[in-house]
Order: structure tokens, then C-alpha cells, then sequence
RNA sequence: CCCAUAUCUAA
């Protein structure tokens, strides 16, 4: 059963799904790892319905565990489930299931993709610790949802509380700045990064174009461009 | 690291 776990896992990652599953049904006493393994597969597809509705088949078979739910729940943010999504979290209650940061981190960002901001705030204020990944999935909520001060705000405060942006932050709260046209935060930002050393990275380069380009500032934009090592 | 898990991306 291992190595079929792990056969399932290295088919989905090389995007054979349909390999992937043939596995999977053949593998005649599926553990709680299979399932979570395979339900992984299809929502880190997008296949959300999908990875969903064998989750429901496992429901019938068997108990999931902490992980199961953390695919469960971002196949719900990917689908805008969020009944569902709300289903599995008084689940994760009723059973007790330890909260650990990356279960608490699925749940921000499905209350983010399903548009309940506050919920989604109720569980980032109630976290234990949170790490840059837990930040960043609050961030993205904000934006996401029309609140791209916050999102800016919540940048600030995470380097009050001494989290290291990483990427991900950068992009999201540079995406922040072009949709609100915030050319000063934006500017502070980029400096930001170029303390970080992430400002040859191709994404993030992108980004400070898009957020130049949305601020009106096509000068600045070109010099980013120009600076660029890698394009795409 | 130990069979599986979370966050960002232009038009």
C-alpha cells in the first residue's frame, strides 16, 4: 500500500491523473493515505468537483484525518463551496481534530475563496501561531475580496511581528497596490524586496511592472523591465 | 527527512 501511495502521488505530480487514479483503484485495502493522496491529486489539478465527490465516497468507507480535510477544504475554495466547506469544518470540530497551522491555514483561505471574509478573520485571529504561508493566505483573502488596505495593513503588521515576506507575500500585496493605485506603498514595497533579494525573481518582477504600469509610473516600469535577468 | 496536506500570478 505504500509504495501504491506513493506511485499515485508521483503520477499526479507529473500530470498523469488518469494514471494516477488507475492506481489507486487497483490498490485493494486503500488506507486513509490513499484516499488523502488521491483526493490531493485531483484538487492540486483544480479538479475540485472532483477531488470533492471522492471525498464523499470515502466518507463511507472511512474516517479522514487532518489531511484529508485540508484538500477537502481547498477543493471547496476552488469550487466556491462553501456550505460544504463549513460542513467539513464543524466536522473538524465535532471530532476534535487538532488544528495545526496548515489545517487553520486551509480553512483561511477557503473562508477567502468562498467570500466569507469574516469568518475567515475569526480563524486567523484564533490561530495558535502563524507562520508567512498563514499571512500570506490572509492577505490574498483581503484582496481578494475588495479589501486591498487591509491586505497592506496586514503586510505592515506582519513585519512588526518579525515574519520574513517571502514571494508570494510580495506579489500578493504588489497586486494589492495596482488595483488601488498605491504608488508610495508600492515604491516601499519594491525597496522591500530588493532588502529581501527576491527582485530578480520572474514573477515578482512582473509584478512590479503590473503595479508601475497600474500607478502610472510607465518610467518606472521600463527600468524594472530592462532589469529583468529572466522574462516571460 | 520520515507513504499524503495549506498561500500569490498579467490580458
Amino acid at each position: 500500500v505504500f509504495i501504491s501511495n506513493s506511485l499515485v502521488r508521483l503520477y499526479a505530480k507529473s500530470g498523469s491523473l488518469h494514471d494516477a487514479r488507475q492506481v489507486f483503484d487497483d490498490i485493494s485495502v486503500r488506507n486513509v493515505v490513499s484516499w488523502t493522496t488521491m483526493i490531493t491529486a485531483y484538487a492540486q489539478a483544480g479538479l475540485g468537483e472532483t477531488a470533492l465527490s471522492l471525498y464523499g465516497q470515502m466518507e463511507l468507507e472511512m474516517d479522514p484525518n487532518a489531511v484529508t480535510f485540508v484538500s477537502a477544504l481547498k477543493a471547496c475554495a476552488i469550487v466556491g463551496a462553501l456550505d460544504k466547506g463549513k460542513k467539513i469544518h464543524n466536522k473538524i470540530i465535532q471530532d476534535a481534530v487538532v488544528l495545526d497551522v496548515v489545517l487553520e491555514t486551509a480553512l483561511i483561505d477557503m473562508y477567502g475563496k468562498c467570500g466569507s471574509v469574516a469568518e475567515a478573520w475569526s480563524v486567523f485571529n484564533q490561530m495558535s501561531s502563524r507562520n508567512v504561508v498563514s499571512w500570506n493566505a490572509m492577505i490574498a483573502c483581503c484582496a481578494q475580496n475588495g479589501n486591498e488596505e487591509v491586505s497592506l495593513e496586514l503586510f505592515q503588521q506582519m513585519r512588526e511581528e518579525d515574519v520574513e515576506p517571502d514571494m508570494v507575500t510580495y506579489v500578493s500585496v504588489l497586486n494589492a497596490c495596482s488595483g488601488t493605485g498605491a504608488l508610495s506603498v508600492g515604491k516601499f514595497v519594491h525597496s522591500c524586496i530588493i532588502s529581501g533579494g527576491y527582485e530578480l525573481d520572474c514573477i515578482v518582477g512582473n509584478a512590479l511592472i503590473d503595479m508601475y504600469a497600474k500607478c502610472q509610473s510607465s518610467e518606472c516600469a521600463r527600468q524594472v523591465f530592462d532589469s529583468m535577468l529572466v522574462r516571460d
